[in-house]
DNA sequence: AGCCTATATGATTATATAGTCATATATCAG
DNA sequence: CTGATATATGACTATATAATCATATAGGCT
């Protein structure tokens, strides 16, 4: 049985990954169906699902059944504070290192 | 060269693992040395050097020497809250999980 | 029924990660 | 200098992860 430090690393397991935070990124504005998805981070139908069912179980995303069309959404909208906070962390941080930033 | 989705990869990866959890956690009043984290969390001196060093390298702790003693403390405050948020985010949730929490 | 579209999954591969044990390095006390 | 203490690291093992390709499943259309 998991206790609650396990449950935490799920969530933040969840988020920690270029792929996974690209898609979150693009449910920021509500929910999106995998056909839409996977085209806008541009990766491979089968991993993108693969991530979006890494996040459901995680809890991170849920999802609605419309046809043959599933859409997903960000579960708490927390997690979206959670990702900003990150990134002002990030920037912050960035001028303290020695590599330059690509893109912002 | 690291883009920005890279290093919020990286940070949120830095607090995605149970034992950098118990770590920071045990940070949290403030900055402590390598000597009272590890008996603290239950973990090898090695082990703990490792986590404590990766979470140096991504910027969520920061190393102050103190003659033979190294102390670590979590650098940006901001990160507390994110694992507040994160904690809420689980309790909330885990009312929609089959499975039992061990200990809050 | 047969065909299309959308999504998920099995099998595989390459790489990353967490942990352990033994050892190296660094600083201090005497 | 010697010995003790604190921390870091090399080498290794076991396990997890991300990605890919091919295929399976499911819903809708004619």
């Amino acid at each position: 049985m998991k206790d609650l430090v396990e449950y935490r690393a799920d969530i933040l397991k969840a988020l920690a990954q270029p792929t996974r935070l690209k898609i979150i990124d693009f449910l920021r504005d509500g929910e999106r169906c995998v056909c839409e998805i996977f085209p806008a981070i541009n990766e491979e139908q089968s991993n993108t699902s693969r991530h979006l069912n890494m996040m459901l179980s995680a809890g991170v995303l849920s999802r609605r059944k419309d046809g043959l069309k599933i859409y997903y959404a960000i579960k708490h909208p927390e997690l979206i504070e959670v990702l900003d906070i990150v990134t002002n962390v990030v920037k912050q941080d960035i001028h303290g290192r020695h590599s330059l930033l690509k893109a912002a």
